[in-house]
DNA sequence: GGTTGTGAACAAATTCACAGCG
DNA sequence: CGCTGTGAATTTGTTCACAACC
């Protein structure tokens, strides 16, 4: 009953999935409904926020009642396109590399890893979390084979752009880059990033500013979104 | 010459360590000075931006010629707090525990690894990049000791809070969250989070976005932010 | 009564465009 | 002339507040 055509705002995008896992939460237990006000608290915003982000996917609430749990995560779920797996390839596996590997939350949120790559030919053939580590090389073929489309990154600095470019060129188009580097992808693709020494800075910055207090009014906290 | 009392947007902070790198970048170099033009390239974003976020430090470039790389760097290393070392606790030695204490670009960027804790008493006293992994219920100890300032959480989603809040109760108001959890913390601390999942889910929208082209016009490409 | 859905008001962030100055 | 610094314009995101509806 909803109209289709709707375009969503990057800012509510990146909001969704901390709803859906919310919702996650709510669907073991026997709660049927849930208000904006109640989905507000759980996924840390507020109840407005809630619902004009909910509203961009369609007219999913009862007034006087709230959100259908089942429905509402069922509609969230297509519209995020997790009616679907996407397998990855993770490039480089050095520590984080390894790390991301053995996540187990991956898999079971629908983000098999198909493929682990890496240049150095020293560390191609040995096991990490039971897969094979094959070379970069073999890109083009890996992607085609497991129909990749996401492609994260965990190399060295200076090797990310060339990774990225690779990654591009075997038809992957979606990047998680975790490299502290600044990599460039055409419109046509999709780039997220994750820098941890970035995310210290700025806890620095708001650090130092509390540890400077008494010089005149309070700084104000700051939010997150990074990756998130 | 610059008047001190002004109010640095958070989205501008939150770029301020990725120019940062930029410039440690051409510090090497014998490039003396850097026109917004070429920082916003290796920035990944646009000169106008640059401009007007280095503005909010004061008025540190020269018309005409572009802004003197080295003094820059120190006003901006300042701004951000990274004059001094921040000591980090990471709590939860798992996976992702045990990667981020590997992880050289810490101690390397001013922010060493002064301890590792965990709940789990099989964990404790076991070395981990060289650190002994002690109790979690030493934190206000550890804490206090090392002068520990920033904590990060690498903890399973379902202790996140209880771990927030005892290391808020520590006097550690830096918090960089990596569990899949939604953490409260008041507004006399900040918070930062890096969430895998949600990325991922982030790219699937756009992903899917893509992969139904055709049904009309070309869906924009996201950008990043979190966690940088 | 209770809660959604949404225009309208507001705030934050980005971009434009050009004056100001080296 | 070239490049910064910044008001003004624009776009994006958030919050308010209330009509619409169950």
């Amino acid at each position: 009953m909803a109209d289709r055509p709707r375009r969503i705002p990057e800012a509510t995008v990146a909001r969704l999935p901390v709803y859906l896992r919310s919702l996650l939460q709510l669907a073991g237990e026997k709660t049927g409904t849930i208000s904006s006000e109640r989905l507000a608290e759980m996924a840390g915003v507020n109840a407005a926020k809630v619902r004009k982000d909910l509203s961009y996917l369609g007219s999913y609430g009862t007034r006087g009642v709230g959100y259908d749990v089942e429905y509402l995560l069922f509609q969230m779920s297509r519209e995020l396109g997790l009616t679907q797996d996407w397998p990855v390839v993770i490039v480089g596996i050095g520590n984080m590399g390894q790390a991301l590997a053995n996540y187990p939350g991956f898999t079971s949120r629908g983000f098999p890893i198909a493929a682990l790559v890496d240049a150095d030919a020293s560390k191609v053939g040995h096991e990490v979390h039971g897969k094979r580590v094959r070379h970069i090389d073999e890109l083009p073929d890996i992607a085609a084979e497991q129909h990749i489309a996401i492609g994260i990154i965990a190399t060295p600095a200076h090797a990310a752009q060339d990774v990225a470019d690779r990654l591009l060129a075997a038809g992957v188009t979606s990047i998680l880059n975790f490299a502290p580097a600044v990599i460039n992808v055409p419109a046509t693709a999709s780039l997220r990033k994750v820098d941890l020494a970035v995310e210290l800075q700025i806890l620095s910055f708001y650090q130092q500013q509390r540890d400077n207090e008494g010089d005149g009014a309070a700084a104000p906290a700051p939010s997150a979104d990074a990756a998130g």
